[in-house]
DNA sequence: CGTCTATTTGAATGTACTCAAAAGCGGTGG
DNA sequence: CCACCGCTTTTGAGTACATTCAAATAGACG
């Protein structure tokens, strides 16, 4: 099937399956297309499924109580996302995810992907890499924004995500490095020193 | 085997072992006894190594290029850490593991966490769990950083990790909050408002 | 084309840092 | 096991980085 020839790629880059295999896997999914500003995860909703992009851009955000966004991650084609603390314990999420721009998108549940690890338990190994992948991004992230200031934070973002940064407005991006639209334009500006 | 009761146990709570499979996975496992201020890995040698930690508790920084520490992970017994970007890539450190008191530890080396891939096909599930875990951890850890004033993150730290705090100084507890150990003085004797 | 939101600019403010120095505490060696 | 030395913690003054609020300008979507 045309629809799911890129997530078939994206799972062969580390496991390879027979078409029986395959099949089992294409028959958990669902894929559908969401316009601009659609949710795809509203905060409080229970998260039941972990996403793949098939075209598009979305992005998972933490709200707060004084309406402030945090920007957590930014997906395009081919990226996996979910509010994976809430997936795994199915409870109500933490996290809006929302598209960027009009997006196709493919998606399993929680169910779906626990009767995947028994029925082809080489999906173990795709999500133990998977995750194993996520966790260093996170941890590299951490150690970012721990030892950098937010202009080379900045900077990094650019040239390690051009994809992204076409998709997105920089009030998106100054939320996913932890400062104001303000003072992001300011950083651009090179207005921010004295 | 006395040494390997913990470490049998933290298996257990994901997959189940039999007598054979046990003997295979602690074969491939090496354990030794670092004193506090050993290192267990130091800054831009290869990471061999992930490391559980059987007594004892240890600290994962990163060492800037003006010296400044980020304080990137603390386990205590019965967790698992290493530097999981230079694990994975068999590359020079990012990262410096330093024991905080007398710990025992037990090793895996990336060569034989692949055969046991192989020979007991279980621990992709396993490694899974935990990878999945982490990167849960290290998500709720950017959330916070990016939404959270540091005294809230520090009142946070208290209650989530007391068994740490009891074992480290102020000033590695300020470098994991990415503050300076002055300002969390200041938090700790509430004089930072005005 | 109009409206709504994003971006820029500026002034005032706050949060957290630097540097320096004093006080406290803990590990190490005698 | 005690005393000393060195590192950690505290305190304070001055400063820098980043925020808030407000308003003007620019851009984008419907």
């Amino acid at each position: 099937m045309k629809m799911y020839e890129l997530i078939l790629k994206n799972i062969a880059k580390h496991i390879s399956l027979d078409e029986q295999e395959i099949a089992c896997f294409t028959s958990f999914l669902k894929h559908r297309k969401i316009s601009r500003k659609e949710f795809i995860l509203k905060g409080e909703e229970i998260c039941k499924y972990i996403t793949f992009i098939h075209s598009g851009t979305v992005r998972a955000y933490y709200l707060d109580k004084a309406g402030k966004e945090s920007t957590i991650m930014f997906a395009v084609a081919d990226w996996w996302i979910t509010d994976m603390f809430c997936f795994i314990n199915q409870q109500p999420a933490m996290l809006t995810i929302e598209a960027v721009e009009e997006s196709t998108i493919i998606q399993l549940s929680k169910d779906d992907l626990e009767n995947l690890y028994i029925e082809v338990p080489k999906f173990e190994r795709f999500f133990r890499i998977i995750f194993q992948n996520a966790y260093i991004r996170e941890q590299l992230r951490v150690i970012q924004n721990l030892s950098l200031p937010a202009e080379e934070r900045y900077h990094i973002f650019l040239t390690k995500y051009p994809q992204i940064v076409r998709q997105v407005t920089q009030k998106q991006i100054a939320s996913y490095l932890g400062i104001t639209p303000e003072f992001l334009s300011m950083i651009r500006a090179n207005k921010h020193k004295k």
